[in-house]
DNA sequence: GCCAACGTTGGC
DNA sequence: GCCAACGTTGGC
């Protein structure tokens, strides 16, 4: 199967990109919302996942990859929640701003604008190369 | 800090 | 099965 493309939201004062970098890997638990799940399930060791800030930051500011599928979450009081393994591969030289990609025509219709509140979301080639190329990669 | 959007829960 | 109430997320 070709690589997949995706997006994961994180607040940074729970989760900051600076955390995978020093972390270098990290189990994404604590995903408690069916849709997300689904996409959780649907990742492929290799997939590429840009990393989203919100809140503060609102900004895609890094490009992670993951290491291993879903497994169980740990952290998870019933069963078929899921976690997958993320590694940090390299931030973007800008971040991309939630402006940016409002202000983007091409960008219309992903899924961070259409539906403000899933926090793990498939992008589609094109879209993850758009926001490539607006963060100077 | 406020509020809109959205998901979940629980009464009927 | 519907819907009101409630909690959470996240932008502004």
């Amino acid at each position: 199967m070709t690589k997949q493309h995706w997006l994961v939201k994180s607040e940074p004062e729970a989760y900051a990109w600076a955390d995978l970098v020093r972390d270098q890997r990290t189990d994404w638990t604590g995903v408690r919302n069916y849709q997300a799940r689904i996409h959780l399930n649907a990742m492929r060791k290799g997939d590429a996942v840009f990393f989203y800030e919100s809140v503060t930051t609102k900004a895609v500011v890094g490009i992670a990859e993951v290491t291993t599928t879903a497994f169980p979450d740990p952290t998870a009081d019933e069963p078929g929640w899921v976690a997958v393994a993320l590694k940090g591969v390299r931030p973007l030289p800008q971040p991309v701003t939630l402006a940016a990609i409002k202000g983007e025509k091409s960008l219309a219709t992903i899924a961070l604008l259409r539906q403000s509140r899933l926090s793990v979301m498939p992008l589609t080639a094109t879209e993850f190369t758009k926001i490539l190329q607006l963060g100077g990669a």
